[in-house]
Order: structure tokens, then C-alpha cells, then sequence
DNA sequence: TACGAACCCGACCAAAACGCTCAGAAAGGT
DNA sequence: ACCTTTCTGAGCGTTTTGGTCGGGTTCGTA
């Protein structure tokens, strides 16, 4: 039930992309130094994040790394499924990377799962980096 | 953020037992039969499960496996926790095996997945095997 | 007391995922 | 030209996962 390394850095990344922006281009040395990852893995995710149109990036000097996209707009259960792949337990009840399994009929996991799966998306598809740099965190459970 | 074959597997092997409690001792090949997993690696989970004091067993002919304990006091979050290791989904979040984390002070992501953590635990920590058996599942979220 | 059913236990192993590093190439700024 | 900075892909050691296999122990039964 982890979350790889990946989906942290590339959090972190974002995070401080966030704080930053609207005024400058953050080189990746920046990047590397505020969210303590070195620049050569980091490099990849950014890469990463850039190919699925959450960053924007300029080379040559004072170049860098920059939001595409206002912080609000951001769903955080978009980037975690774009860097660790889908956000269900097991992939017998996950909507983008279905597989069956031989058990399906009346398999009463199967249907635990499914609400793991939505339990945990429906935190993290409210959540923006919008609300991370606010303070604006959805409300655990109460009762 | 996936749950592994192990918990699966015993999982569905509780299951089993759990359907034919108060009657007889299962034996391994018949669970294994039931769950479609291989006699050989099933045994180690149900080792596992009752060196954790989920299942009884007694060797011998007309030996077999059955639970310790009725089903409705085995509750799915432990079982998970024993065979997965902690529920967070980072450990600089988790309650049992915490470990820190460079970045703390003010790091927004921590309070993030400390949500994501309750969030999974208020589920698998109010189901039990009883609620599995009878289909009383928590309810997903609403709104 | 012998035999077979069944659990117990530990060693071992292959493949995949993870978490990186490194050596450049390409492009933009001055 | 030259420096800065991003881009790109190959490679690599370690850990985790998901098992298999072989032999030992215990129990019931005849």
C-alpha cells in the first residue's frame, strides 16, 4: 500500500514549482536542493511531469522548470495515477488497468477492494496542489 | 499503492475457512483447490496466518486448518497489516513502523498521506471477516 | 507398530520493480 | 564561441515479489 519514491519527488517538485510561480523559471539545481532528490533522478521525473503537460520548461541560461498550469487546477489523483500507474488495490477492480481474475464470481474481496479504490480516490480527486500550498486538506474520516 | 498476492491469498483463504467454520478442519489441498493458489506457496501464508493467531491446525489424517476465532472478531485491517507490513502509504506517516523524513517541518505531502492513511484504516479496520461472509460492506463514500 | 495423510520448515530461485547514476546530445542565452 | 541548462537513453545494483522444492514431523488408523 506504499507510494514509490517517484510520486513523492515528483509531489515535491511540484510543490515548489508551486510556491514559485508567476515569478521565474526554477532551474533543476533548485528543484534538486529544496526537495532533497539529486538533479539526475529528479531530472527524469520532471521529464516525466513535463511530457504529461504539468510543467513547462525553457533551456540555456536562466532557463528551467515552471507550472503549466494554475496550482487549483492540479488534481492530485491525476498525478499520482500518471507516475505510479492506477490508484486500485488490486487490478481486478481498477477502472484504467482492468485484468480479470478466475475467482470474479461472487468474489466478496473483489468487492472490498472497489471501495479501497474509492475511498482513497475520492480523497485524493479533491485534493489540488492548490489546496497542498494552502493548508486546505480534505478532512479525515470522523465517525 | 497496490496490495500484494499475500494478503490476497490470505485473504481468500480466511474466506474459505470461514464459510465451513464449526464444521470440520480443511484441509490444505481443498483451500488451495477453492483459492487457486498452489498448495506449496498457500502453505506459507496459512504458517503465517497462524503464527499470527488467525487459524488453528492439526496434523494427521482428517487434519486440516480452521479459524481460531469466530469471524466477525477478525478484522481485515490486522489481517492486512500482518501480511502487508504498515497501512501508510508512506512510513513518515506510519503509526507502527514510523520512520522520519528530511524534509518535516511544514512538509504539506505528510499531511496528505496521513489522510490517506486514515482513510484506508477507517475501511479495513471496520470490516471484519463476518461482515465479508454476509456482504456487509463499508459503504463508499458519498458526496 | 507401521503406514499414509497432512502439516511444518527452511532453503533456494527467477523475474520484476525500484531507485537510482552516468555520459553524452541538443538548444538557448550572452 | 562558449556557457548554461534541459533533454535522452542506456545501464546497474539492490530489494521485493512470488513463488518452487525437498525433506522432516506429527497424528490417526488399522
Amino acid at each position: 500500500m506504499k507510494v514509490s519514491s517517484r510520486g513523492e519527488y515528483a509531489l515535491r517538485a511540484l510543490l515548489v514549482l508551486g510556491k514559485n510561480r508567476d515569478t521565474r523559471l526554477i532551474p533543476l539545481s533548485e528543484i534538486a536542493a529544496q526537495t532533497l532528490v539529486s538533479t539526475s533522478y529528479l531530472e527524469q521525473i520532471l521529464l516525466q511531469l513535463k511530457t504529461h503537460g504539468y510543467v513547462k520548461s525553457k533551456r540555456g541560461t536562466h532557463g528551467g522548470y515552471g507550472l503549466r498550469l494554475p496550482p487549483e487546477k492540479v488534481v492530485i489523483g491525476e498525478v499520482v495515477r500518471q507516475l505510479e500507474g492506477p490508484i486500485a488495490p488490486m487490478s481486478c477492480v481498477s477502472l484504467t488497468a482492468y485484468e480479470p481474475c478466475p475467482l470474479e464470481e461472487g468474489c466478496q474481496l473483489q468487492l472490498l477492494w472497489a471501495v479501497v479504490r474509492d475511498t482513497v480516490a475520492h480523497v485524493l480527486d479533491r485534493t489540488t496542489l492548490g489546496d497542498l500550498l494552502t493548508g486546505n486538506l480534505p478532512r479525515p474520516p470522523t465517525d
